[in-house]
DNA sequence: GAAATAGTGTCTGTTAGACAATATTTC
DNA sequence: GAAATATTGTCTAACAGACACTATTTC
């Protein structure tokens, strides 16, 4: 009966430059995900959120426990948290530690890897069944911007008019009074209900 | 930086008596969940896979991580597994342990409260979404099995024909050449097709 | 033939998914 | 008015969900 040391990791997702990225911290020719240890009396999720104020200038970002690792990951037990990071927020921590971008997936560690790729499974499936993807967004955004987040996390091409349609009817998003100008006509602005229900009815098996 | 004993919970799920029952040990005037130490060089499933073992005489029962608790739990970190087993298993350990209908729900400490009421919900989202219900069956069942061991774990009614047509129809259990005979009109015997899908297509929340 | 259980079909409303043209702005 | 982007509607196929009667067996 060991105790085996105990880590956390953390996967931080952000969209920017029209990509899906990862902080990662360089490790002898390879990445690795940020981990810190648990603290004195300290929760799991209070080390995952002290480890992501250590990184990153802004809280409130969505955070969910992933997994938690006891094999084939070196000798110590890691449970895992995947948090989306809005864009606005900035580095507390120079380079080496910087934002990788998820395609094509830089080098890592099995046990990192194995952690990325979960991490990466999970925030898709996120996206497509609740309403996770404005975590990725400014509070206000239009419709475009918000299907291109999808178009770039799920990686694959959504039709304009259904996915307008889909939006809207969910009730998960609402209008603002406002307009974003740019190159063409204007486009409206929306904001994300967060009194909406964030889960998204799934079909289920049977009647 | 403190290392503070891991252990692994699991929550053993079984139907049996036409009730859903967990498996518990009794402990000072309430129940408990079983738990275990983590072994030497031993990884967290395998530990989990140790205790049930150690409980029931059966392997091969569906198994899944649920979560790992490290607050509020008491001063270790408990990683939870929740496991199907077949009703046909039989119990390792004599009484006190044993199985425990899960309505009404059986006292238990908070930490092992949070722990039940999440595999709970966690089965029934299982239930509902993916082909587990097949578990706590034996290999051939009727059709009217299926559709009662569906309603008592969701402990919700169900329509017979949108029952039947639906799972037939999903290519997830396929026929055998067997009947069951009893009270009335002897009923067709099914299996799982293990080459089935087993996750259910879910209604995405765009186009 | 009564009791018990198994098995079957149809209709309606909703939604997914495919598809193309018009509207509003800037330069 | 050309270029850029935003916005809008319709059709079809599939499926969820509601609903009641017939079939086969035992005693």
């Amino acid at each position: 009966m060991t105790d085996r040391p105990l880590l956390v990791n953390v996967v931080l997702f952000r969209l920017a430059d029209d990509t899906l990225q990862v902080l990662l911290a360089p490790a002898s020719g390879s990445w690795e995900l940020p981990a810190a240890g648990l603290g004195e009396g300290e929760s799991l999720e209070q080390a995952a959120e002290r480890l992501i104020a250590a990184l990153i200038d802004r809280r409130k970002t969505y955070l969910e426990q992933l997994f938690t690792y006891g094999e084939g990951t070196g000798p110590a037990i890691r449970v895992a948290y995947f948090a989306i990071i809005p864009m606005e927020a900035n580095l507390r921590v120079g380079p080496p530690v910087r934002w990788v971008a998820i395609a094509p997936l830089p080098p890592l560690s099995p046990a990192d890897a194995e952690i990325m790729a979960y991490s990466l499974r999970r925030l898709r499936y996120k996206l497509e069944y609740t309403a996770v993807g404005f975590q990725l967004l400014p509070g206000e955004f239009t419709l475009s911007e918000l299907q291109h987040t999808y178009e770039i996390v799920l990686d694959e091409r959504l039709d304009k008019r259904n996915f307008r349609r889909h939006m809207l009817h969910s009730g998960i998003i609402e209008e603002t009074a406002r307009l974003r100008t740019g190159e063409g006509r204007p486009a409206r602005l929306y904001r994300y209900r967060p009194d909406a229900v964030a889960e998204v009815k799934a079909r289920r098996l049977f009647p």
